[in-house]
DNA sequence: AATAGCACTCTAAGTATTAGAGTGCTAATG
DNA sequence: CATTAGCACTCTAATACTTAGAGTGCTATT
């Protein structure tokens, strides 16, 4: 190993240091290193790298006569510059769509099953959020009726996602009229997002005039139901227990702390609507996390897609000390897989 | 407090041991409960009586010089005869009524508000079943056409819940067919329930005969799809993490093992299954209990009903040193108030 | 540049000590 | 006779003390 670049030393051993901190949870020393590398170097030499190392706030003591452990920065760098792409094992993906294609029924099911899946095989949390309604696509509306005032409107969409929400109706709107209504929604919104709906019939509305104008306006009415386009957009999550087993959370105090971070789901719900707008996966590190609870996680989140629109995401979240290689891989693969679920049974 | 029965003396140190040993979580001693009496018998005497409730096996000592705790025996007999009925307080009621009003919109939401109703006010995790399918009383069912070989089945039921479906059907059943099917359905299935649809049809499909005898059959292939009635009882829960402050999930391996079990969900589901067959409040104290998981926890249920037919569950679980009148009363006005809003919405 | 050697540091585990909370028993008391 | 005071005894939990060993950083050597 003598003749090797130097720089290139550096970053073998900060991997080293990474992956076997990561495996084992306890600050690395210099025979180990040294050891992993088959006594090419000494365990002084090491030491020599690692001193190095810790002076670019790659590493860092936990006290004096401690091995050494990655920081945030380190994990960043070993994340961006060291991490080769790698991918899951078929035996990893067979688990993946095994889950997804048995689960796929009905959507809560698969919601869970797809966090589940991603907790099963990386040892981490799995977080899934429910399509953005808004980023959907219409596809069918029907109205059925409950008892004299009450109606229950059915909105398919192009994610699968059947949405029922219940009308008060008050006699304002007759039956017949409703399907009219049915009808022509059915015609005129055929492939819009249901983010642009309200927009689009209020264009409508001012194209129009006398006779039809009322009628749109009705149709407007019924489609502007509060429960209807409302976001009931939701974190499904799976895994916490298998974190439990961590060292990390060792501490029962912040392990509540997490798990009232993650059951709250408000701020995790920001952060991956956040991420919803950027491509690929995304990862978040340590204290590079706004929110304090989690300023010891890491979040690697992705997007999942139906005929190549974003419709929502996907994620992992777990102790900064986490098998990053493994995750992004799994992480990866099921919002591909999830996507090309949903576009089957949508 | 001399001249008072002896056995109500025991009563009276019982309950105070329990009171004080719920409260604080340190065993209990005679000193305390001296006091606890304003001092009005000497902690001598309650010595005695504690010896004597020791040998009935209502209460324990850790070891020799620590104070009194009671067994699963004594809160037994704490809940059966000491235990007087109580009363949620006015604001409890109100948080109760405000979250399952708020939430009653959506079937998911209602069920999430109601078990976090009761972890909020009685601080053990809040548990609730859906309504047994089998349980619910058919309303209505409409057929959406979705693209040329699938089918949205929509079944509404009394309880609220809205089943959706998605059925493949080959160009078995024409449009038509399937239009005059829906028609029968609702016609004929009206207030009977969905666990005694199939019995029902067949004994119509013996009587009839020829022509009709076709249709019926084809009917009863719709109604029969594997996704419609299928069970999809699943179970909610929550405050997990507010469990985790108590002294008893201090050890983090015990609170995953019983965190497991409450993901689990299959021994919590059969257990309340078979509560339900009961009527009234039911308790479980911690050795009651089979599955060893759960042999230091304590778990309340009660069955929700509409129009007098149980058709759920609702419960709490929490370690077996819990406030029992006050979780009694939680679950008690929880399923009240979850039937009500349920035979509101249905 | 790489390595061996060595003094030094700090933790974590094990041991010892001790204060005090609480008991059980016995004898005294109204 | 039920109740109580007194007292010796027990056990825990907290604190302090000790020590083995893992690992470093520095210096001298190859």
């Amino acid at each position: 190993m003598k003749d090797i670049d130097i720089d290139q030393r550096r970053k073998k051993v900060l991997c080293a240091i990474v992956d076997s901190y990561v495996e084992t949870a306890m600050p690395v020393g210099s025979r180990t290193i040294s050891q992993r590398f088959r006594r090419s170097v000494s365990p002084a030499t090491v030491r020599n790298v690692m001193a190095d190392l810790e002076e670019m706030q790659l590493i860092m003591h936990p006290h004096t006569s401690a091995g050494r452990m990655p920081t945030d920065r380190g994990y960043r760098f070993y994340v961006d510059s060291l991490l080769e792409p790698e991918r899951l094992t078929k035996e990893e993906e067979s688990v993946i769509n095994k889950l997804l294609t048995r689960e796929c029924r009905d959507f809560d099911s698969l919601m869970r099953a797809s966090s589940r899946a991603i907790s099963m095989i990386t040892n981490v949390a799995g977080i899934v959020l429910t399509p953005r309604l808004k980023r959907s696509i219409f596809k069918h509306i029907e109205f059925i009726s409950m008892d004299s005032s009450r109606v229950l409107t059915v909105l398919i969409t192009n994610s699968g996602l059947v949405k029922n929400s219940v009308m008060d109706l008050e006699d304002e709107i007759s039956r017949s009229e409703l399907f009219r209504i049915s009808e022509f929604l059915n015609h005129e919104l055929e492939g819009i997002s249901l983010g642009d709906i309200k927009d689009y019939l209020t264009r409508r509305l001012l194209e129009q005039c006398d006779s039809f104008y009322n009628f749109l306006k009705k149709a407007m009415l019924v489609i502007s139901s509060p429960s209807l386009l409302r976001m009931d957009d939701r974190v499904y999550y799976e895994g916490t227990t298998s974190l439990m087993a961590y060292p990390e959370f060792k501490d029962i105090a912040k392990a509540r702390l997490f798990l009232r971070f993650l059951e709250e789901g408000k701020d995790v719900l920001d952060l991956f609507n956040e991420d919803m707008e950027k491509e690929g996966i995304k990862v978040h590190i340590g204290k590079e996390n706004s929110c304090k609870e989690i300023q010891e996680c890491s979040i690697i989140t992705s997007n999942y897609k139906i005929q190549h629109r974003t419709i929502g995401a996907v994620g992992a979240i777990g102790p900064t000390r986490m098998e990053y290689g493994k995750v992004i891989s799994a992480v990866s693969y099921l919002s591909e897989m999830l996507g090309k679920v949903l576009e089957d049974i949508g």
